[in-house]
DNA sequence: TCTCAATATATTGTCAACAATATGATTGAA
DNA sequence: TTCAATCATATTGTTGACAATATATTGAGA
């Protein structure tokens, strides 16, 4: 067979547990699994068309990712966050994102700060409708800080934030089904942010994030109180 | 039978497979196993008496606290860190410890801060003899800092920084064999930190907490180069 | 009706066997 | 000798069955 067309038929090996786990993880993510809903292993290996043994294996590399809590010979529960683990998640992104922006301050070029531009615009347009709105703040805030990460370098602060703490977000979010909320002002924050990072000042940049995400946390805690 | 002996004698029940995580993820943080080895299935099993599919749970649990890399039909291999992925640890230790001492001064008592010069004055000690010098850098450091964070009082940080980047950093240590280094140093800074504590702010603590840990960075880079 | 015990059911934990894949050795040809 | 293909072996992936534990149901007695 040719070697350029069997790469893209061939299916790259994967294992059942792999498979799943990806399917679980996007599964609890999005809320299909219920916060706190227990996982019932007959049932999802009948769901999956697959027996238990790869089936618990996935569970079990969900349980190190703190996305299920096990309880022996009972079951694995969907975690669910109440506000103050909300809190303390705000606190970790708000020391990390800080980091993030100090580190890719020394390390972004111009092509780098037109993208985050273009990313700021793009969701500015979707601003506009109502219903954009709500994609601006679930998904579309998530893609800056994302890029703004990457841009850092360090691969495990991007595998902390982007592979685990977003995706506790994403749950919650979903688990309280949360507003967006002040669209307008995290706008302007998020290009102030640009700012200090194309003039190469990481200190201001590193402030400016902290200061952004505090804000973030303090709606969220303002929202508890209705 | 007597219930407040039961409780002492009863062993609470856990699984194999959570009984052989521990086992297996000290043997790799002491580097019993040691790193970037592989991971055989059917020996450790033997090793410890159980069949391969607890022990597979358990290697999949390592895998999402990546501690071990998994390929598929290849098998688990025991993660390997070299130099820019210390370098990354000790950038994301840096921020996340400074949140711990900016939380930490909003809710220190005075028993605490005692606490925390107690054991400071344990180590001084140790410093004294060659032999205790070794021990002071690699486990007595770790516990001034393990306080700390525990005092932040964010469960979220403790677990990441205590139960996942020590782990990594012990490995690291193990796996280079590193020497202790600047401990007198190491030993006014800590006290210095304290007496921020003691004074309740936050902003201080944290300067010089990233302080400290940079400098523990800029150490280990400059033996990078010998 | 309520409580508690006994039973029945369902779910989790563990195991051993088999299938699929990779690794290592052997043979043969250039 | 060196390289490649082939075969043998070892290891991983998956499954279904069984044991241990927890949960739900039933029924008897107060």
């Amino acid at each position: 067979m040719n070697k350029e067309f069997s790469s893209l038929i061939e299916t790259r090996p994967s294992t059942l547990a792999d498979d799943v786990f990806s399917n679980l993880r996007t599964a609890i993510v999005k809320g299909e699994l219920e916060s706190g809903s227990k996982i019932n292993e007959p049932q999802l290996s009948k769901l999956y068309g697959i027996s238990r043994g790869p089936l618990r294996e996935a569970i079990r590399r969900l349980e190190g990712c703190k996305l299920v809590e096990i309880t022996p010979n009972v079951g694995a529960k969907v975690i669910s966050l109440n506000k103050s683990q909300a809190i303390e998640i705000y606190e970790i992104r708000e020391s990390l994102e800080g980091l993030a922006c100090r580190l890719s301050a020394t390390r972004v070029d111009q092509k780098d700060c037109n993208k985050l531009r273009d990313l700021l615009s793009n969701h500015a347009q979707q601003i506009q409708s109502e219903n954009g709105r709500l994609y601006y703040q679930k998904e579309g805030d998530l893609d800056f800080h994302y890029l703004i990460v990457q841009l850092s370098g360090n691969a495990r602060l991007f595998h902390l934030l982007c592979e685990e703490l977003y995706h506790l977000l994403r749950l919650y979010r979903c688990q309280t089904s949360s507003r967006p909320s002040r669209p307008g002002q995290a706008f302007k924050e998020h290009h102030n942010i640009v700012d200090a990072l194309e003039n190469r000042d990481g200190e201001l940049a590193e402030m400016l994030m902290r200061r952004h995400i505090a804000n973030a946390k303090e709606t969220l805690i303002s929202q508890f109180e209705e």
